[in-house]
DNA sequence: CGGGATCCTACGGGATACTG
DNA sequence: CAGTATCCCGTAGGATCCCG
């Protein structure tokens, strides 16, 4: 995240930027896990399967820093961490549930669209297959 | 809201995908852009201030590939080349923008988060009466 | 005009290893 | 347990040149 756009006058720029945030690999997946309560860090961890600690921890500072969760430590032995979505955070899982929501209303779409254009895209050398 | 604990579940692969192609540089400028009419690739060009010649192809072939995006030719001297969302594009609008208009309207409420959190980065230890 | 083909760099992101 | 610090690699993405 880092330019500015000047898009037909109109302000790009927060948009731009959140878009960003939200497709980077794993930021959605983690306000959605954390959207039914808090959770601490291990417990993401394991709900996130496949996210490596680098990660995690940087995912989350990402979203601490724009405010979208809480980090609160409890300063027992061993540590305890837990992560909190925030009302900003609530508030962005909206627009961001709708998206993830059409994404799997019309993935089936998508995954046509798809198969037929890399169909089309060989076809041109199947009627000639013998020129090779 | 659904209990999200479904993340192994291979219904959150498409939504990923989704969202991966969302989160890139250019898709979602170019599609927005598109929003209002078909354009040719001199226009997007222009109109995404910035953006390289390979990457704007690269991102109308992604989008035509997965159904958002027609591609029509004109066999012409000089050639002409006309792009335009599709229904299915048009309907990915709908909650990408939603997405846009909630970073444009939360932008401050970020930013100041943001700023509150570097500047807590950059203050050493510093226990002052905590306003909370 | 609308790209395809290349080259090159920055950075996202994974895999350890170490620490308090 | 919850990180921090390195190393390393793949790829997104910019700059350039060329072609129908």
């Amino acid at each position: 995240m880092k330019p500015s756009y000047v898009h037909r006058g109109e302000d790009c720029r927060g948009v731009s930027e959140v878009l960003a945030r939200v497709g980077d690999k794993w930021t959605v997946l983690v306000v959605v896990t954390l959207g039914d309560g808090a959770h601490r860090f291990s417990e993401l961890r394991r709900a996130l399967n496949g996210i490596s600690q680098k990660m995690l921890t940087a995912t989350l500072r990402g979203l601490e820093r724009d405010g979208f969760v809480t980090r609160t430590v409890f300063p027992t032995i061993p540590p305890r961490v837990d992560y909190e979505l925030t009302d900003l955070g609530r508030d962005l899982l909206v627009p961001v549930m709708a998206l993830g929501n059409w994404a799997r209303a019309n993935r089936d779409r998508v995954e046509a669209a798809r198969r037929r254009f890399d169909a089309a895209a060989l076809e041109p050398v199947l009627p000639v297959a013998a020129a090779r």
